[in-house]
RNA sequence: GGAGAGGUGGUCGAGUGGUCGAAGGCGCCGGUCUCGAAAACCGGAGUGGGUUCGCGCCCACCGAGGGUUCGAAUCCCUCCCUCUCCGCCA
């Protein structure tokens, strides 16, 4: 959410930067509701004033003994009044919040403009793509091969867009995700967190899914409102929401292993082959939660520590700042790490890095006391793949595949593998 | 599933219709003392919002939402949550 004094303060300026995102802010409607709200709420608390005044004089005399009936005729339909006036207002103030809550975070000036992911602009590069001598296979058919991978079974047990791991590619998800979560916290300083899968509203509108994105979550029937994480971004960020932090204890880093688990409206038909794209897939996310001073700082720290993961797995990659378009709901600026695909010939996306800057802080009322600081401040939430295991998985696969459908397990990883050097085809 | 207890400020905890935004403790900030610190003592400070150039003034907030009343932390209703015991269970 953007700060509402700004919106209301300066909307104009606030359109402009949101028109670079490609979101039309209707400048004249924010105006004429805020001309609207001022006037109500004046009025509503005027008339809460004479009230409550009123009824001290009569509480007042009561305790002196006088006779409190001149003073009740007094009141008269004061009452009334209020609660039309009081009833107005939460109108407006209803209208207005609908409107702030689906306006997406400005981007910050270092992003680039842009329609779609075509204007993303490359950061660099890491690694060489490897040159075969012989015909590439994708990970599904890799997969395949023996049945380690398998999108039939999955498709019966459940539907479409979930597989079955089985013997070594399973052991080899289950190693990867290892890997990271140590790396994160043994190298990168992040602190593990087991979190639960299923979180409620308050949880998802903290963090933006909510009330825009209910498409994409899957809900589960019951009294409860709950969903299915669709990210541990939500059950980690969540954790300092109504708190207030303690300065000294920025920045909170926090890292977890979770399912993800994604409907997909609106994919059908795209990346239908495969585990690139699944109702379910496994993560390792990274959330910091920092000073705002410090958030880009942070931002560029926690882009290292997802591209240290592939670095050590040895698959080449490319880092891309999203342009203004392509940017997710609550993003100020956005990182997206692209791994190599031998069998697409291209880079896909294997990571998200993202400063959120106070937008998701002001949904969540997360705040921190500075040293010394009288008043509480907003924090920065920042978020970011490390990175996803799905995907990473088959990353691996796909470029560390040998010609007779063997697949060498890199370096870094085997102490994660009990040692195992390669992953042959029975 | 059954029975009971409870949700109050950064935190713990008092408060059952009228200057209660709320005692007290802890923690925090400032001061005195000290070479410095600790202790002790004195003082200060809730959060959000409106309005004003500003001092300030005003409004809301005691789990959430309704209701009763001139007036609600306090009474009534609905809901949510937490804890304890029993049952069942990984």
């Amino acid at each position: 959410m953007l700060d509402p004094k700004l919106l209301r303060s300066d909307p104009d300026s606030v359109a402009a930067s949101l028109a670079r995102r490609g979101y039309a802010l209707d400048v004249d409607q924010v105006r004429t509701l805020e001309a609207r709200r001022r006037e109500l709420q004046t009025r509503t608390e005027e008339l809460q004033n004479e009230r409550n005044t009123r009824s001290k004089e009569i509480g007042q005399a009561k305790s002196r003994g006088e006779d409190i009936e001149p003073l009740l005729a007094r009141v008269g339909n004061l009452g009334d009044e209020l609660d039309s006036a009081s009833r107005e207002l939460a109108q407006v103030q209803a209208e207005f919040e609908a409107i702030a809550t689906a306006i997406p975070n400005l981007p910050h000036d270092s992003v680039p403009s842009g329609q779609d992911e075509e204007d993303n602009v490359e950061l660099h590069r890491w690694g060489t793509p490897r040159e075969f001598d012989f015909t590439v296979r994708d990970h599904t058919d890799l997969g395949g091969m023996h049945g380690y991978l398998d999108f039939e079974l999955a498709t019966k047990i459940t539907g479409s867009r979930f597989a079955v791991m089985r013997g070594p590619i399973a052991r080899l998800h289950r190693a990867l995700a290892q890997f990271m979560l140590d790396k994160q916290t043994l190298e990168h300083g992040y602190e593990e967190v087991a979190v639960p899968y299923i979180v409620n509203r308050d949880s998802l509108f903290g963090t933006g899914q909510l009330p825009k994105f209910g498409d994409d979550l899957f809900r589960l029937e019951g009294d409860q409102e709950y969903y299915l994480i669709p990210t541990a971004e939500v059950p980690l960020t969540n954790i300092v929401r109504d708190e207030i932090v303690d300065g000294a204890q920025l920045p909170l880093r926090m890292t977890a292993h979770t399912p993800c688990y994604r409907s997909e409206a609106g994919a059908y038909g795209r990346d239908t082959r495969g585990m690139i794209r699944q109702h379910q897939f496994d993560k390792v996310e990274m959330v910091q939660v920092v000073d705002p001073g410090h958030s880009y700082e942070a931002l560029e720290e926690m882009r290292g520590h997802a591209e240290a993961i592939l670095q050590a797995l040895e698959l080449p990659y490319r880092v891309v700042t999203l342009c203004t378009g392509d940017m997710g709901f609550g993003a100020a600026k956005t990182y997206d790490i692209e791994v190599w695909l031998p069998s697409q010939n291209t880079f896909r996306e294997i990571s998200s890095v993202s400063n959120m800057e106070d937008f998701q802080a002001r949904r969540m009322h997360a705040r921190f006391r500075a040293q010394g600081q009288k008043k509480p401040s907003l924090v920065h939430t920042l978020n970011g793949s490390g990175l996803a295991v799905g995907r990473c998985l088959l990353a691996l696969m796909e470029n560390h595949q040998q010609a007779d459908g063997s697949i060498t397990v890199p370096e870094a990883l085997r102490p994660w593998m009990g040692g195992v050097e390669r992953i042959n085809q029975k």
